[in-house]
DNA sequence: CTGCCACTTCAAGTCAACTTGAGGTCAAGC
DNA sequence: GCTTGACCTCAAGTTGACTTGAAGTGGCAG
């Protein structure tokens, strides 16, 4: 296959120009040389960035990423570092659960203010133990 | 009960004093009058910081947090809404789970790489469908 | 050969949710 | 009466992950 630029690497990817540039920046990705000014990507650059997707997406930051992803070849991923993150999500999801069926519950309940609810005040009970500080969580 | 300074809703919530300030400016709680300079608070205020909180831990931010509590009195939250929330927190849901579980596989897995193991492929699958833009999600 | 336009660099801007700092006020204890 | 220290205001700074804008370059279609 031949090397893409970084508009071909941006179409396979959904992944702005600009943000190829700032992940080369960080060191997360490289190029492989230049066409004049243009720069030219190994292929394997896409399967690289699905897996910084992956990491993104796990909650890991562009540092840790960059921290764990040697700088060529295949990940070498510290297999200690997953298995806390998959124990932090994990954590992550009993919460999120816990709160989706609050809220649900809320949709159903009919008493006359959610706060007289217990189910309710269970979940504010859950959400203060774990949000201080807050947790976003977007997708 | 008697009114509550802003040190004492601080502690009882464990929100920082700035963060009470800066709630208020943003319209999410009121003061009830003051001493002199010093702000006082309703006890109620906890609960509807309890309430911010859930809401902050369900992924509003806090311009919706805001919409959907009305200036005073106990909540009357918008079912429809929360109803949204609740179907986006189950996406989030299913996509962590889906991340963690390939995670916990990554750590098992003895592939050469990891990119060679079909479970992890299609975990770096899933990420690359959801993960554009991505998502943050501490806890 | 020429012009276009996708690419380049670098600095600065954006966003949310706060935090920090400087400088000021005032109730209470000594 | 004076100091102390918790509170106040307002502006500016922080963080992470990008995006945007201005100004420049160079490959390639015509």
């Amino acid at each position: 296959m031949k090397d893409l630029d970084i508009s071909a690497v941006s179409r396979r990817t959904g992944i702005a120009a600009s943000t190829l540039r700032y992940y080369e920046e960080r060191g997360l990705i490289r190029s492989i040389g230049r066409k004049g000014l243009k720069r030219l990507f190994d292929p394997d650059v896409v399967d690289r960035l699905a897996l910084i997707a992956l990491g993104r997406a796990s909650g890991f930051s562009l540092d840790e990423i960059a921290g764990m992803l040697p700088a060529d070849g295949p990940a070498q991923i510290d297999r200690d570092r997953l298995s806390h993150k998959a124990d932090a999500l994990d954590r992550t999801i009993q919460q999120l659960t816990a709160m989706r069926d609050g809220l649900r519950h809320a949709v159903e309940c009919r008493a006359p203010s959610h706060m007289e609810c217990p189910t309710f005040q269970r979940l504010v009970r859950i959400a203060a133990r774990g949000a201080f500080p807050p947790a976003p969580h977007g997708l």
